[in-house]
DNA sequence: ACCTGAACACCGTTCAAGT
DNA sequence: ACCTGAACACCGTTCAAGT
């Protein structure tokens, strides 16, 4: 980890890498655009450098700012190279739910499958709080390869004799509460800071929580709540 | 809405009701702290100012200046009254929920309980960004008025058979449902917007899809869900 | 005591220069 | 062409001064 080659763009006046594109090369119309000669940055060398800020800084230590004093490049340079903030972020999403995809294995039973998902996802969120803030506004996930994780549960569901309508929606209720699930997780706070006059049972509530015992509950009930509704 | 009371600070030079405290009034010790003389602002003229300003100028225009600018005082007072951003943010989050609170009128059937507390909150979040976002920050709901809310909801919950823990990890799995389901749905963003190659089932899903329906069937199968684990 | 101007340490983004 | 310094329009918060 420490190692990363994304890291290597913290040397003071590193020349990165003007290996690979020597002549010119004027735009052959068509092909995708060739980068032009002094051209110091490509976009996955931003994103790099956004991945081990956010993991080693935090998130709210990112920004281009920070980027390019990482880079050795202007703050404008990074900017410019990306496209804008919320470009930065789908890009950097995106990476992370393209890894997340990739690491499935899917059981044969039904149940088993809305689980793994379920879990999975769960640790995704948790892990990446980012894609958890931008849970929503890319659609399902985010990437070409998510869309065959979703389309995995709900093959699933309507190979027990969903619609492909009620088995869509019935994947969302399992999305929705995860979202949910991990969304207040993150952000509890102060659950117990001595808030004034709590109600009793409340307070009892908070007292003995476990988000491990809520999680698996509320996938119990949710499982329970498909099966009820399978046709015959 | 217009003729709000708290719009009046807008006024540039507004002597802003120095009406009810004329004495200098020497801290009686034990009481609750008398506000010395030239106190400009109380607390609750901020969060009143706080939320006209989050409902005419959005959530993004909210700030110590901008408060300051409408109130007529230095944006630091406001500061220094309130006591810090999460301090206005919690503020006005409890107001909002307490309100919320305030209107329930139970059913009989535990099912009707459920669907009445979770309709009405996923109204409280796609009508409050905020609270949306505090969701959790602060924990199940906020205040002491909303605790009555989850209170009867796991009691109705109880009188069905459960056991207090499992009837109050059952309350959250709707209330993640709830707060996922509405975080998607604020956050949605460019769904459709031209991103390549989407899958062909995730395209046709997102093509017919109402939010509506999706929240009608997901407490559909939760309460399906609930009903298959109840004793007996 | 209470209020507040100025300063500090940040943001994303625009735009006109520099090479 | 490509890169970038300076400027614009913002933030929350600290702190020492003003009354």
């Amino acid at each position: 980890m420490l190692d990363d080659p994304a890291t290597s763009g913290q040397l003071p006046d590193a020349d990165p890498s003007t290996g690979d594109a020597v002549t010119p090369m004027p735009p052959t119309g068509s092909a995708p655009r060739r980068r032009g000669r002094p051209n110091v940055l490509t976009r996955e060398q931003v994103v790099d450098a956004a991945t081990v800020v956010a993991n080693e800084d935090g998130l709210d230590r990112l920004s281009f700012r920070s980027l390019g004093a990482r880079l050795g490049v202007a703050p404008m340079t990074v900017h410019r190279t990306i496209g804008g903030l919320d470009d930065l972020h789908a890009e950097l999403v995106r990476r992370t739910v393209d890894e997340f995809a990739d690491r499935f294995t899917w059981p044969d039973d039904w149940r088993d499958v809305v689980r793994v998902f379920a879990t999975t996802f769960r640790d995704l969120l948790l892990r990446h709080p980012l894609v958890l803030e931008s849970h929503s506004s890319r659609a399902p996930l985010a990437s070409t390869e998510s869309d065959a994780v979703v389309a995995r549960v709900v093959d699933a569901l309507r190979a027990e004799g969903l619609g492909t309508e009620e088995a869509m929606y019935t994947f969302f209720v399992v999305y929705d509460f995860v979202v949910g699930h991990t969304a207040v997780q993150v952000g509890r706070g102060d659950s117990e800071a001595g808030r004034p006059e709590r109600h009793r049972l409340v307070a009892e509530m908070l007292g003995s929580h476990s988000y491990e015992a809520r999680f698996t509950l509320g996938l119990d009930v949710l499982v329970a709540g498909i099966e009820a509704r399978l046709p015959r």
